[in-house]
This record gives C-alpha cells, sequence and structure tokens, in this order.
DNA sequence: CGATATGTTGAGGCTTATCAACGGTAGTGG
DNA sequence: CCACTACCGTTGATAAGCCTCAACATATCG
C-alpha cells in the first residue's frame, strides 16, 4: 500500500524556507505603513522565547533567525525571516521562540493589541491571515520531512533550493545565491552540525554542482542536480538503483 | 550570546501531538452537524497526497494517520488526528499529504467549497480557525525541535507524554495510555525505526519507568522522569552533569 | 596589514539504521 | 472453544552516517 506510485502534479517545493512569519503580503504590510523605521545591529535580539508578545514587526531589510532553546546547549532555527516579511502576528503569549538579527536589521514595529484591533477593524484582512498561516503550515510540513527522513546532502540541496528560488521569486538575477547566515545557523536549521554542512558544501563543489566564492556567495552551476537530489517526491531518485 | 539562560514559563508542551487537522472546536464542529456519518475500516486512504482537496472532514470516531512520502520509500508521519478534530481544512488544493484510518474510523465529510462558503457566512469562525491555526503552527514548531535535535529517548518520551496529556484532556483515567497505532506510524512521526522505538520502550520498561501490557497498552510509572527526558526547555537535563 | 571570528578538513567514536531471525499477539476458521 | 496463521513486535549483530574534538585555513574587520 505504501508503495502506491503518487505522482505529486503540485508544486510544493516553492522554494519558501520554514519560518514563523508571513510571507509577502502588501495587504498585511500596510498596517505598519506609518510606524518608524527602527535599526538593529547584528546578533542583536528582539525578542527572547518566553518573552511576553508585545509587539509584531514588519522587517523591511537585512534577515533574521527564529530560535528554540532545549537543554544540552542544543539549538534549533526553526526559520529565516526575510524583507517583507511579518514576524509575531502569530502566536500565543510568551513568545516561542527568539528572534535575532543575523545581518544588520531595519524593522517596523506595531503594538499587539493595536495590531489585532485593526485586524478586527478590517475584515478583509482575515482570509490573508489565513491563507498565510496555511502556506506556513505547508512549509513546516516540508520542513518536518526534512528533518524526518533527509539525508545530509538532501537537506543542503533542499536549503540551496530554497534560496535560489526565493530570489528568483524577487526576480534577481540568475544562479548566483547571497547567504546572509552563517554555517552554525544553516545547520542548526537543518538539523546538521557546521562541520556536516561544510562537508557537503565541499562534495557538491567537487561534483561541480555548486561553486563557492568568499563565505557568503554560492553559485548553482547544476540546478537539475540539487533537484534531484533534494530527496522531495515520493518517487526513483536514482537510476543507477533502477539499472541495478 | 547562546548559552544566555532562559526559563521558559510558558508550557508550551500542551501534549498536543503534531498535526495537520484543527483541534477540538465545538464551533468548527457545528459546520458537520446535518452530515451523515460515514464508516471506514483500517488501513483505508480517505485522501491521497496529490488528489484535489474535495472535502472537508470530521473524525467522529478512530485515529488517522496523515502522511508524506518521499524516494526510497521513506515515510513521514506529520501527525494523528483524534475524534473531535477537522481535517482537510486548511491546505492549498492538491492534498499534501495522505489521509489513512489507522483504526476502523468514522467520519463526517462536507464539500470544501459550501465550508468555505458557511465560513464566509459566520464571520465569527474567523477568529476560531485562526487560533486553530496557531495551535497548529505551536505543535508544528514542536515537532521540528524533536525531529531536529532530541535524541531517540527524548523522541519516545515526548511521544508518551503526548498521548497521556490527550487523554488527560478527555478527563480519562490515570496514566494507562492505549497507542492506537503500530510501532511503524510511531517511528515514521519520530523520525525513527520501528526497532528503535521498540528498543527504547525496553530500556524504558527495564528501568521502571513504564511497563507494557499487550501491545497497545503502556502504564506510565513515572511521569517525572518521562518528563526530565523529553529534552523540552532549555535548561539542565542530568544532575548527574553537574556534579561531573 | 594584522587579529579574530568563521569556515574547512581530518581522525575517531557513538548513535541509530539495517538486515535477519525469533517470539508473541490477535484474529480467523475449523 | 481451541488451534492455526499471519502480522506485529522484539532482540541481536553489524555497519553506516553523522557527530565530536581538534587543528588548520581563510575571510572580514579594524
Amino acid at each position: 500500500m505504501y508503495a502506491r506510485t503518487i505522482v505529486v502534479p503540485h508544486d510544493h517545493a516553492t522554494g519558501r524556507p520554514c519560518h514563523v512569519t508571513l510571507p509577502v503580503s502588501q495587504q498585511l504590510r500596510s498596517l505598519f505603513a506609518y510606524q518608524p523605521i527602527e535599526h538593529h545591529d547584528a546578533d542583536t535580539v528582539l525578542f527572547w522565547e518566553g518573552d511576553a508578545a508585545a509587539h509584531v514587526f514588519e522587517v523591511v531589510e537585512g534577515v533574521l533567525r527564529i530560535v528554540k532553546s532545549l537543554s544540552g546547549g542544543r539549538r534549533v532555527v526553526i526559520g529565516f525571516c526575510y524583507p517583507g516579511e511579518v514576524l509575531g502576528a502569530l502566536l500565543k503569549n510568551p513568545h516561542l521562540h527568539s528572534a535575532e538579527a543575523i545581518t544588520h536589521v531595519s524593522v517596523r514595529r506595531r503594538d499587539r493589541v493595536s495590531f489585532e484591533t485593526e485586524l478586527n477593524r478590517r475584515p478583509e484582512l482575515g482570509p490573508v491571515l489565513i491563507a498565510t498561516l496555511c502556506t506556513e503550515m505547508e512549509a513546516a510540513q516540508g520542513q518536518m520531512v526534512l528533518l524526518a527522513r533527509k539525508t545530509a546532502e538532501e537537506r543542503v540541496c533542499t536549503f540551496l533550493l530554497q534560496q535560489a528560488r526565493r530570489l528568483r521569486g524577487m526576480r534577481t538575477t540568475g544562479p548566483i545565491i547571497e547567504i546572509a547566515m552563517p554555517r552554525l545557523d544553516i545547520a542548526d536549521y537543518l538539523g546538521l552540525t557546521q562541520e556536516t554542512v561544510s562537508r557537503v558544501i565541499a562534495r557538491l563543489t567537487m561534483l561541480g554542482v555548486i561553486s563557492v566564492a568568499g563565505r557568503r556567495t554560492i553559485v548553482i552551476r547544476t540546478f537539475e542536480h540539487l533537484e534531484t537530489h533534494a530527496g522531495d517526491g515520493c518517487e526513483v531518485e536514482s537510476f543507477a538503483s533502477q539499472m541495478a
């Protein structure tokens, strides 16, 4: 039964990483239109896990990481938060995760109560928020699949595709991606170690799939290889195994 | 910076497993009030990953598993779906996962279009749906933490606590939990193998933390041990390691 | 141009997966 | 009601993949 072949026509790998923020939505962002812009340096913490959730943020510039901690110093990066996204709109009062600036970031802030009041005052925003949350759930499910069953190589390929597709959605030029976050954040996002991420990147470079320029820039040379090695879909991956 | 001690006062381990269904909500369930009850045997598939999403379901009785498949026969159980929950309300049109009966189940079905029409006709349901989705996201994040960083033992302890707390929420008697699903489903839910789940259960039995009666029944003898070994929270786990 | 944080590479070990066989439970049919 | 059978679960041996620890290289910033 589980062996039944399912062809999934739906493009569920939209390149959206799994994060705890609302994706680009002009309508939701309009709620921040008249708020002043704040600037924060890299490694600033916008809010801590367990803090009272007093504000909602629109990210104007820069990248944040959303972090949950557990015993033994272990850390999980639940997702990243990019410009145009809204952060903190969803969850219950004590924050369930920290939000930390990876780069210099600029954000607009709005009081949580007034945010919700405004939301109620404009009923057309309800469906927008619901649609947004559904997209979030979709991304979260993809991430669960990655963390539960993908190999290190598949995780890194998936991550690189997410990054590439995100930029493509922004109509940025070709296959050159700028990785805003350090290897440790990538590792904690993919459920790996820094070293393993590094080794996989080295292997992909050896294979000519990607090339690395500097610390933050990666050029994708063979998109197809990344896609076949991202492990998505439930059908055959390796032709070699069929031949055997 | 990551070493900062965070005490998280919020009880984010509410025992809700991570699933793709809406939690018990009288208001949402009212949408199914006049639908006939359907019965399905164990291992029936309600819908397949990739199918058009034509219906929304209320689970009246029994347990379902929500499954995503990937290459190489690998499988991930995204979550389980229990009586009183609503399934299929959230996602985009092609289903992102299959829903399969673990036990005999009875459900009420409603056409997706009429479900959404009714939702629009009753604006008071919007916030209910949003709150529900937020709870789902919370559970999904917890599951990501589990899959990314927890040990096999922590995963199994977390699962057992989820089961126990779910029953407690239903005001069922004490520490005896009925596990509806086979080991393989538990394994695919926890990102482990059947064998590892079995071995951890054996070890917990040896330690006197639980005892196993038959295939489906587990008695929790030391709740506290489960809680300290579930790995939640970011502070010290083992006193021994402090002593050393 | 130098100092420090970040990233890479290597050796070895541990947790968990894999493969295989056995045991038990529960459901079925006589 | 009991025995048979098939599935499910357990246990063991082995191995693979990733982690850990450590040293080294390279960017980036002052």
